[in-house]
DNA sequence: TCCGGATATGAACAGTGTTCAGTCTAGCGT
DNA sequence: ACGCTAGACTGAACACTGTTCATATCCGGA
């Protein structure tokens, strides 16, 4: 065996590798052929396991929806109790940590939900992070923590606002120091 | 004359063709001999008139930013009257606006929004359509629409929710029709 | 009329993603 | 224990890409 991958670990390998260099240097400037040749390996090796190099972008940007995902899970595991106020903290919570994850991990944010990767659709049960939301937000109406009347629609406003605010921070359009106030505001004016 | 480019053209001609390229197939797609080759001229003439290709790219997202902005002109001209009605139908109609720009001008809203551009920053006085949006909801609050004590943080609410619902429709996260029902339901939340 | 500065050229360089014919080898069926 | 096949990998090639630079061309002002 030694350096010789040829039992299966290459797929594994250059998942790895490919998430490195989108981590430092975004997905434009990734090379397949750099990757390739950082594991020693022939570029056309990459084609065994990847149809494309978007696929194999595609393949990075699903690491970064569940390392998002993983960190939306520690915040739920932070405020098990059933609550108003645990309620009320698990909704910033999540909502801070899908701002935290777009600041620290900015290029895998752009790639997760870039072109490349588009996002499927909403169904069959939506991305975990969009679900865990959605979830929160069923929690606040379930205590009547919302304003009244307020609750239908209020998926996709809390939704696109989080994510866009998400983008916005990406795009270096609004300052980071600006997520906790985002984050209070919208507390604020969904519930009472 | 003729066909030659000589008296200075070139910028713009290069700057049109890019943004039909962009309209057409996404700007990750466009290549700038492409482009050369369509205006008979050869690849490196681009140098004389850009620092790059993306410096090419910037422009052409200039463009869209002003084409998005035309569109919120058009929108505010068509409700002038000063009246609580007029308010509303201005604050909605920007919003549709910048959804619709984002839903048929999908590549070039990804590319005027994207890495290549970097919205520099807010100030000095940010880009024209937040202004615009900014006024709106300015004007809603002088007439006493707004609910009571949401005002604080509101523009990063309301500005965070609009881009982001943007970006969902561009990433096919979200159907075109669910545009009108997160209008009706911003309007709902946050007027009473 | 001549000159100078902007403008366009063509060839070259270094890099890219992708394909394909061929090589190697790990592991299954007999 | 053997041969064989299916999968993994290679190396060379193709058709591109953005970018640079020495060279040629043209236009307007002195």
């Amino acid at each position: 065996m030694s350096r010789s991958y040829h039992h299966g670990a290459l797929a594994e390998a250059m998942v790895d590798q490919a998430l490195a260099s989108v981590r430092g240097q975004g997905a434009d400037q990734v090379s397949l052929r750099a990757i390739a040749q950082a594991l020693d390996v022939s570029p056309s090796a990459a084609y065994n396991h990847f149809a494309d190099k978007d696929d194999l972008l595609r393949a990075v940007g699903a690491c970064g929806l569940a390392a998002l995902d993983e960190r939306m899970s520690r915040v739920l595991a932070a405020h098990l109790p059933d609550t108003p106020d645990a309620a009320r903290a698990r909704f910033s919570g999540l909502g801070r940590a899908y701002l935290a994850f777009a600041i620290d991990e900015t290029h895998l944010f752009q790639l997760t939900f870039g072109p490349i990767c588009e996002v499927k659709e909403i169904p069959p049960e939506g991305t975990g992070p969009y679900l865990k939301l959605m979830a929160a937000l069923d929690d606040l109406d379930r205590w009547g923590l919302l304003k009244s009347g307020t609750r239908d629609g209020l998926d996709l406003i809390v939704w696109a606002a989080t994510h866009g605010m998400a983008t916005l921070l990406v795009e270096g359009a609004v300052p980071p120091e600006a997520a906790g106030v985002f984050i209070d505001s919208m507390a604020r004016l969904i519930t009472d």
